[in-house]
DNA sequence: GTGTAAATGCAACCCGTATGCATATAGGAT
DNA sequence: ATCCTATATGCATACGGGTTGCATTTACAC
């Protein structure tokens, strides 16, 4: 009675375990969705979707919140008092990288190149470790 | 029966009349304690500190957001679910700038000389108009 | 297969924030 | 100085995103 279905679960699965979880179905639905957003998710949207499947708002919670602490997702806040998580990958769009959030309608968009000038970078080390940049603003969509 | 005590309060109040708003005591002590703060101040540390005067906790949330409404405070949120406010003053820390926020100890520093690259100011005009910037990270109280 | 720690579902709870409503007050009109 | 009315306040209650306690289920090491 094996699956069939040509999905891609074993890598996923793997990469749970590897965090020290448990491969559930809650949490393998949970990383193939946030390896098909283009953005940072939040809680409900994805309890909205894990919904169909029968798991709870908690579960999802707690898992999202699990995962991110097990490394494998990266859980912001911007600006909205929503939390938002992003797959953290070995490829590709893996490492810390600045958001931009319009204030206007909350979309939330990745920015790969975008950088302090170097003063402002030693300056900021005055106050600690930089780990994240945000930015927020009005959209090219909202004006 | 003209009060002796030197205080600060009329240009304060002028300040909030000329803002559309009527000048209160509870409005008044708010905008005293966010003078002398150095950074942004929350809903809960105000309203802790006006609660001795008799003020009540709705009132001050009421009116932090209605003299950022009104353009007398700047709001923002920075990371911790919870909103900060600042004054919008016409001299000194006036204009808008970066905060820095420690994510260990939640501690908020104004920062007034960072920039991007000119590179990254364009790239993040094809995203939008940027009004904040907000980083993130571990300040040096904290490792 | 079996046992057990980890995960889940459900409901209740928490905390920061917002709101409805009756009362009090600022401040312009008189 | 007094009055009047829109604005502001206090109190209680509601809200929304997120969290937690507990009994039940399930992944997975053996």
């Amino acid at each position: 009675m094996s699956d069939p279905k040509s999905d891609q679960s074993e890598p996923i699965k793997l990469a749970i375990r590897e965090a020290g979880l448990r491969a559930t179905p809650a949490r393998i639905a949970t990383l193939k969705l946030l390896h098909q957003a283009t953005s940072p998710l939040t809680h409900a949207e994805v309890a909205e979707e894990l919904q169909d499947l029968g798991v709870d708002k908690a579960t999802v919670f707690r898992n999202l919140n699990d995962m991110a602490t097990a490394g494998l997702l990266r859980r912001t806040e911007l600006g909205d008092r929503v939390w938002r998580f992003e797959l953290i990958a070995d490829d590709g769009h893996a490492s810390a990288h600045p958001h931009f959030v319009c204030v206007d309608c909350g979309t939330v968009s990745c920015m790969d190149e975008i950088k302090l000038t170097a003063g402002s970078l030693r300056l900021s080390q005055e106050f600690g470790e930089v780990t994240e940049i945000l930015l927020r603003g009005h959209c090219n969509n909202c004006e």
